[in-house]
RNA sequence: GGAGGGGUGGCCGAGCGGUCAAUGGCAGCAGACUGUAAAUCUGCCGACGGAAGUCUACGUAGGUUCGAAUCCUACCCCCUCCA
């Protein structure tokens, strides 16, 4: 690995988020002489983030922490139009309210990686709607649509899989990647912008934006991509039993997103700890070393590290407490997820599968008969044997009934 | 506009008048083994119901039939070729 004289390419060089780079010698040089200006595109597809940006994220705040000024660029223009780069069809297009919420959200997460401020390093939002929804077709065409060959385009990835395919590519996700070109010109104007970080799908959108730059404006931008992130064992990031791994606590609970990252495989570890925390190398070399079960310790850390950057210190301290009550002691803790049933209704017993759905440990009654049939059911951590079993208020233990669906995930009854 | 092909459960993909809530794979859930890991093996995997069974589901709407995902008609959407 080679080494760089900027803070921020060496630091992300040795963590594990470069890919690709334009020029990285270029762009090392460009920073080594002041304070640089750079950009990543985010959807607005959900009112919140997953993990599956919090590789983006952690660049930009790297690049913040190293003294530059992060730009959070919101699709709220091109999320009109869908990115059909890694996707087999179209998405369907949402309305401009949805998108709006959506950017709110967004916003919200963002609070937490980045601090906004409108001097040096402070970061910005913007929103190529600003830019995109009032732009003059013909002239936009005659001015920037001259620099793109359809040849060219049909050789990028993203066109060619749907091509291939035989799947469909509607002339209006053809044109994604000429706005996205697009907007790394007018951010480069706007804002001085010379860099635009992406997963290394956007590396095609990407470059576009970077030769578009230099033809229109005889200027020269960079393009820097982060590693595709897979488990070791090759699964995508970021699936739960509740779906998605969200990074707002509305969406998924500082706990849960405690225990995403208390189950990392052992081979991801090292690595994580290097994208996801801002530990050092030494004491994440260190911690990645230990062997069998000792590998547990690195993991608790690692996950209380991401939970105190995505939800604070609090939590994260809350969420590894609970856990560890509820793990190595096998108590009850206070802050697992918890269902409060009338105290009559609990006097009187409830049926124990209403109670798993009620707890949110079933999806329907169905689905919690099965549990109980197949030995996956626990009250008090005892198996549940029978069906019709009823949870009373001789079943309280410490105050409520603890509820388990497997052996990880639990949830507490109490009477309200 | 013409000719042909296609739309099946979270995804992929069989089925092509009854035995189809629909083969198989993936994903998911649980059990065993372990270390709240991976790999492996086992079971489950539409909803309601104790069960019998009832309901919802194979693009949409009708029809034929004792009976349809399977046949017919119209419509919608997609693909390929032609104009």
């Amino acid at each position: 690995m080679k080494s760089f004289r900027s803070d921020f390419l060496r630091t992300v060089s040795e963590r594990g988020f470069l890919h690709q780079c334009t020029d990285a010698d270029a762009l090392d040089q460009r920073l080594a002489e002041g304070p640089q200006v750079c950009y990543i595109g985010f959807d607005c597809t959900a009112d919140s983030l997953h993990v599956g940006s919090l590789l983006p994220i952690m660049m930009l705040r790297w690049w913040q922490k190293t003294g530059n000024r992060p730009i959070v660029l919101m699709g709220g223009g091109t999320t009109r139009i869908g990115d059909p780069s890694g996707k087999d069809e179209a998405r369907k297009l949402l309305s401009d309210a949805d998108i709006a919420r959506n950017m709110a959200g967004i916003r919200g997460v963002f609070d937490k990686y980045l601090s906004f401020g409108d001097g040096g390093s402070g970061a910005v939002m913007v929103n190529n709607a600003d830019w995109l929804d009032g732009l003059d077709y013909i002239g936009f065409l005659r001015d920037y649509g001259r620099h793109f060959t359809v040849n060219r385009m049909l050789t990028f990835e993203s066109v060619k899989l749907r091509l291939e395919r035989e799947q469909p590519l509607s002339f209006l996700e053809f044109n994604y990647m000429i706005l996205q070109a697009y907007d790394f010109l007018e951010l480069k104007r706007r804002h001085g912008c010379v860099l635009q970080m992406g997963g290394s799908d956007q590396w095609g959108n990407i470059v576009n934006g970077v030769e578009l730059t230099r033809r229109v404006d005889q200027a020269e931008v960079f393009g820097l991509t982060s590693p595709l992130l897979t488990t070791a064992s090759g699964a995508k990031m970021g699936k739960t039993a509740q779906g998605a791994v969200w990074l707002n606590a509305e969406r998924l609970s500082p706990y849960d997103f405690w225990q995403y990252w208390r189950n990392t495989e052992d081979a991801d570890v090292g690595r994580f700890l290097r994208l996801f925390t801002e530990m050092p190398l030494d004491e994440i070399a260190r911690l990645e070393a230990l062997g069998g079960a000792e590998i547990n310790e690195a993991k608790k850390i690692l996950a209380t590290e991401i939970t105190r950057l995505a939800h604070g210190d609090a939590a994260a301290l809350q969420a590894a407490e609970t856990a560890r009550k509820t793990f190595e002691e096998g108590a009850l803790a206070e802050a697992l997820p918890t269902v409060t049933v009338p105290a009559a209704e609990l006097a009187a017993g409830i049926p124990v599968v209403p109670l798993l759905v009620r707890s949110g440990l079933a999806a329907s009654n169905g689905e919690a008969r099965r549990l109980i049939k197949g030995g996956g059911a626990r009250v008090n951590d005892a198996a549940v044997a029978d069906e019709a079993r009823k949870i009373t208020d001789a079943d309280i233990r410490d105050g409520a009934v603890k509820l388990s669906a497997g052996k990880k995930r639990h949830a507490l009854v109490k009477a309200g």
